[in-house]
DNA sequence: AAAGAAGCCAACCGCGCTCTA
DNA sequence: CTAGAGCGCGGTTGGCTTCTT
């Protein structure tokens, strides 16, 4: 039995988002709290799959995105991480507060691989590469990747986060015992410790999560949709809408989208969405 | 200045998981 | 218990930009 599409492909527009309909799916992401990403195109009025709407939500256009390239700190960040936990970019990104799994994993293969085998270090192992004669610099056969573990293993993680999070806590404080040479590449001090942007009221008040940036306006919505949190749901929406009203003011002026790396992301990488909503 | 190569990244694809009826 | 719907994730691709010759 082969497996539906995820929508009826006929007629639906592929390929890079416009401005206008970067400004519809915006308008409608701010001022609903859609229950299925499935509907959204057609409330918003785009012709695209929920899926590309979902994507191009939480890769592009969600308000607690941080643009620009990563820091020293973070990119230190995603190294240590990608050595424990391998490709799992969402888990990897959820320490990463403000961006998405996309960009992680394709910083990591077009900047941190290359910069990692400049180092003489084997980018899937996180092991020194070692020279072997009448082969490439590659050992790849010698050295197992970070295990990729099942969905049933995931379960089996359940203390996980906790315990990964203790970890990064040790990885700051420069105590973590590291799989890769930290001579090679020198861990986070405690000054490094990336501050969230989503310390940016206006973004944390809105139930979009900054600690995962895969924590898409679905998955908080499946479990607002939980009866458990039909109180907290109502809360996080009126914030939300609140949130949506005073910004809603940027679209109101014809906004050039051009613009909106600038108004998220200051030279620091840090957000002000406060100074800018207030204003 | 032009052509080709390389780099980069947004977006797509399809699989697997979870949830629900 | 099962099947279907929907979503999230990771891998891959396509096309634009930048660099090199």
């Amino acid at each position: 039995m082969g497996r539906r599409p995820c929508c009826e492909k006929v007629g639906l527009k592929k390929g890079p988002w416009t401005l206008e309909e970067d400004k519809k799916l915006v308008h409608f992401m701010l001022t609903h709290a859609p229950s299925s990403w499935r509907a959204v195109p057609k409330l918003a009025g785009l012709l695209r799959c929920g899926k590309s709407c979902r994507l191009r939500w939480t890769n592009y256009l969600r308000p607690d995105i941080k643009r620009g390239l990563l820091s020293d700190s973070e990119e230190k960040l995603v190294i240590d991480l990608h050595s424990r936990l391998g490709n799992r970019w969402s888990k990897i990104t959820s320490y990463l507060p403000g961006r998405t799994d996309n960009e992680i994993k394709n910083h990591w293969n077009t900047h941190i691989k290359k910069k990692l085998r400049k180092m003489g270090i084997d980018p899937l192992t996180h092991k020194p590469i070692v020279p072997s004669s009448g082969e490439g610099v590659h050992n790849d056969h010698q050295q197992q990747p970070p295990v990729r573990v099942s969905a049933t293993d995931r379960k089996d993680e359940s203390g996980d986060q906790l315990d990964l999070a203790a970890d990064v806590g040790e990885l700051v404080d420069g105590k973590a015992a590291h799989d890769f040479c930290t001579d090679e590449v020198p861990m986070m001090e405690p000054h490094e410790i990336i501050i969230p942007c989503g310390t940016a009221s206006a973004a944390s008040s809105c139930s979009y999560s900054t600690s995962s940036s895969s924590a898409s306006v679905a998955s908080s919505n499946s479990i607002l949709e939980n009866n458990k949190a039909k109180e907290m749901k109502q809360q996080q929406q009126l914030q939300c809408m609140e949130w949506a009203e005073s910004s809603m003011s940027f679209w109101d002026m014809d906004t050039d989208f051009t613009d909106w790396n600038l108004m998220f992301n200051d030279g620091d990488g840090l957000l002000d969405l406060d100074t800018l909503i207030l204003n």
